[in-house]
DNA sequence: TGTACATCAGTGAACGCGCGTTCACTGATGTAC
DNA sequence: TGTACATCAGTGAACGCGCGTTCACTGATGTAC
């Protein structure tokens, strides 16, 4: 039986995964150390190393939970609703809610880049599809009109505008929007995305 | 005359200055290395702790110089157009362009964080409301119905909303939007954020 | 079932390095008389 | 105009520290016979 070692391998794997994500959690991508890390889960420095390549690989799988996770939010959004715009609203509201909640696991997504040359992991890819694709799915029922080339780039503009809201949005610099009136905008700023 | 004196150290600010410039721009906030910048001004370290307290003080100036360049490039984006929809056409290219153009310099603008309790300084704060005045002031033509709270709100999401459009689309892992299909779609965000 | 060896998970002291920052020092400029 | 002292710009070796990463080692688990 090979299975004690295996088991014992995972869950060291998961709870030094689980360590990162709350330094993650607790001090953004500056708050990550190795050392921290690997007392927070319990192991000694070198057992990191013995389930991770390196520091960035360790951030890469937790910027991948990240994205599941807003994946997940963001289907749970959407389904049963079925008007389009409804659910355009919906994806913007979730993806704010996510940020909000999650300020700093959401930062890091976009804060951690990889050194020239290494490239993207395929789940990072993947992943984005699949939070464009909420988007596109709408848009496109909006606008069966659409070319292949034109969904994509409107979906991008949606998300990429969207986006920008709810980054400044979490800025100190430009705090001073209560929560209600940037709902306001927030919903004003999908109408007109889905040409209402 | 105590001119010759002022005049050398206002040389050596102004070249450290230049340098740290160069350093950003040629690989954004982690190219920043004192020992390096010194070098490229002609001075040793220790000059250029005469001039900047820390690293910090040092990258505030470049980021203050950003602004203004970005203020400037604004600034002329506007001048001779009466039409407030075409002015918010232009501010939105013209901060395209800056970007594209500038990309080290004003990706530095927003990821260099000062430490917690360090105020932000005067100037930048300055220069972030000079740049939503150009946003404000066509958008109240548009529509002069708007209090103050809801012009302030909707400028806010206007700048963020074409952010984060230039932002994404700065991205390597966002890439494949032709120069023309960009301007296509940031000129359908301004046209739809201005209530066309 | 038992023995001998191989393989694995985990350890933690030590390495190495980058890099921001300091500080005693030098020579030039300014000032007081 | 000259002298003595103070102040300033600039120097660069050295400090200090954080921190990612390595590696020889230990004990547990797995395997072959």
């Amino acid at each position: 039986m090979s299975g004690i070692q295996k088991a014992k391998s995972e869950e060291t794997q998961r709870r030094v995964l689980d360590a990162a994500i709350k330094a993650v959690e607790a001090g953004g991508l500056e708050a990550v150390n190795i050392r921290k890390i690997a007392a927070q889960a319990g192991y000694s420095v070198g057992s990191v190393y013995k389930h991770y390549a390196d520091q960035d690989e360790l951030l890469i799988a937790v910027n991948t939970v990240t994205l599941e996770r807003i994946r997940t939010v963001m289907r749970e959004a959407v389904t049963e609703i079925d008007d389009p715009l409804d659910q355009l609203k919906m994806l913007a509201r979730s993806y704010l809610e996510y940020a909000r909640n999650n300020r700093n696991l959401w930062t890091t997504l976009f804060v951690h880049r990889l050194p020239e040359g290494r490239p993207a992991p395929e789940a990072h890819i993947q992943g984005n599809i699949a939070l464009l694709a909420f988007i596109a799915a709408p848009l496109h029922k909006l606008d069966p009109g659409f070319s292949e080339e034109e969904l994509a780039a409107r979906t991008r503009t949606c998300f990429a505008a969207v986006h920008g809201l709810v980054e400044i949005s979490l800025e100190e610099r430009f705090i001073g929007l209560s929560g209600e009136l940037m709902d306001k905008e927030l919903m004003f700023l999908v109408e007109q995305l889905a040409g209402v």
